[in-house]
RNA sequence: GGCAUCGUGGCCGAGUGGCUAGGCGCAGCUCUGCAAAAGCUUGUACAGCGGUUCGAAUCCGCUCGAUGCCUCCA
């Protein structure tokens, strides 16, 4: 029997402001859409909390035996600058600064974007899709917004009506705004608008003469405006009405008002059941963002190379960081949390690695069962990742005690132990144990091990002098030595 | 200015009416040649002020502070 029916998973909707129980529109399946990047530059770490939240989200429902349809787009037509750039694009701005072909600037960064993803272990989506390979699309959606009367064309543009889609529609619902809030409160912009109304956004753009991404429409040369891309694609592969809608927080408005908007226009029903959104990583107290400078690119934190940080980190240390706390908070980044996580980490790797060689005994004293349960009430409570760490620590604990002969476990319990240890630990959680860039692992381990037998034969001479050198030495490498009762381990 | 969210012990971070989350650090003890590691023990915190309640970190109000969105942004 699958999981999910044993396991009830509530999630909190954006929409409703409330944790819901988790009924996919058909069961066994989940359809699952999350804006994924613009590429017009490096993918930095907060972009990065995003996609490992919905990769938490995505692995949790696949473990409880759902068969999940995960559509991540690739936002590659860009979007538009503020008024001050007269419409251009990010990644044709940034083609025409560095003397390239957009798709060049598209191609660079998609490629760095599943890079940095693959050595933060995401699991990559069913789907992953282009707003360019979707022109055509985009275009038919806009056309039938046009017939159901909610957009008009001005200039060779197409502008979504948003007072015309508020008189029996609600323009705001998801963000907790109402639209004559929105139009009292609007400021003068200067620009000689083609809006009817300042709310009003773009379907279609028209090109300017020196704009490069551009292709034929019934409307004249153009491109598709912000939102379109992913009304477009979320119901091209998971049908009109889905599952899960996620995004980072700051897209919920306007972006996914926006997308609303477009599905209920066009279908006259709610495309999405569950909106899911994934709170910012802060640093220094501010938000992460390409636009602010306020950033720290992955390659950064996984060489150490910057000011703020003391020493380099690994990808799963840093993804453990990011699994202490809840999707939906805002989640400070330092260097010392990263130092704390780090050590939590170490600790709860080293623990797997004992899990093999447990003694077994006669009784338990560890509630196994009941601790498995524990860890999945966690995840079913809108995948509160930090508890269930918190109770990976709990069974820590057991299996250290356990492997000093403080407490015992059946040879029954330990197989239940392990195999839900390692289930959480490496197929929800998406950790892995130190994989190392660009070092063989076995020639380490193997003169290490020559030094620990040498370090042990001076002690058993009494050459202290000796074998604290060698140990001092291991350490100044930053490899630990650890005396235990069956001998000498080591981490590194 | 408008709309939201949040303020938890040295740090990070769960909890949301009564039942000490957890991690890191600090201190003590056990172990050890000494350390480290590991184990055990110890920490009664919830921005401030009022209110509701038998009882509030948790609900309500106000104040202060922070952040996000309102323009592209994960």
């Amino acid at each position: 029997m699958a999981l999910y029916k044993e396991q009830t998973l509530k999630v909190y909707n954006s929409l409703s402001g409330e944790k819901e129980v988790f009924e996919p529109v058909h069961e066994g399946h989940v359809g699952m859409y999350v804006c994924g990047p613009t590429v017009y530059s490096n993918v930095h770490l907060g972009n990065c909390r995003t996609f490992i939240s919905f990769d938490l989200i995505f692995r949790y429902l696949r473990h409880l035996g759902y068969k999940v349809r995960y559509v991540r787009n690739i936002t590659d037509a860009g979007h538009l600058e503020d008024d001050a750039d007269h419409g251009e694009d990010k990644i044709a701005k940034k083609a025409r600064l560095e003397k390239i072909e957009p798709m060049e600037v598209v191609q660079r960064y998609t490629i760095d974007f599943h890079n940095i993803l693959q050595k933060f272990n995401l699991l990559p989506p069913s789907i992953e899709p282009t707003a360019t390979g979707h022109i055509v699309e985009q275009i038919e959606l806009i056309k039938e917004i046009l017939l159901k009367g909610f957009a008009y064309e001005t200039n060779g543009s197409v502008y979504f009506d948003v007072v015309k889609f508020n008189e029996d529609h609600t323009y705001g619902k998801l963000s907790g705004r109402k639209l004559e809030d929105m139009i009292a409160n609007t400021r003068e912009l200067s620009s000689q608008d083609e809006k009817r109304n300042p709310q009003d956004f773009a379907l279609w753009k028209k090109a300017e003469p020196q704009h490069i991404m551009r292709w034929p429409s019934p409307w004249g040369e153009g491109f598709p405006g912000w939102h379109l891309e992913c009304t477009v694609m979320s119901t091209k592969y998971l049908g009109e009405t889905f599952d899960i809608h996620g995004g980072g927080m700051d897209l919920k408005f306007p972006h996914h008002e926006c997308e609303i908007a477009q599905a209920e226009a066009c279908y006259e029903h709610a495309p999405v059941r569950y909106w899911l959104h994934a709170n910012m990583l802060t640093l220094n107290g501010k938000k992460m963002a390409k636009s602010t400078g306020n950033n720290l690119l992955p390659g950064e934190i996984f060489s150490g190379n910057n000011p703020i940080l003391s020493k380099a980190y690994t990808p799963s240390v840093v993804r453990f960081f990011m699994m202490q706390a809840h999707y939906t908070s805002i989640l400070d980044l330092s260097d010392e949390a990263l130092l704390a996580a780090e050590k939590g980490y170490l600790r709860l790797m080293d623990a797997l690695d004992q899990l093999p060689t447990l003694p077994t005994g006669k009784s338990s004293e560890f509630d196994v069962k009941a601790w498995r349960q524990r860890c999945y009430e966690a995840m079913n409570d809108d995948f509160n990742s930090p508890i269930l760490v918190a109770q990976l620590f709990e069974a820590v604990k057991a299996i250290n005690l356990v492997r000093d002969g403080k407490q015992t476990v059946t040879a029954g319990d330990k197989q239940v132990l392990a195999e839900s240890f390692e289930a959480f630990v490496y197929d929800v959680l998406g950790l892995e144990k130190g994989r190392r860039d660009g070092v063989d692992t076995r020639k380490l381990e193997g003169t290490v091990e020559l030094l620990i037998e040498m370090r042990n034969q001076a002690r058993a001479n009494k050459d202290y002098a000796a074998s604290d050198r060698i140990r001092d030495a291991l350490a100044g490498l930053g490899i630990q030595l650890k005396d235990g009762k069956d001998g000498t381990t080591f981490t590194y």
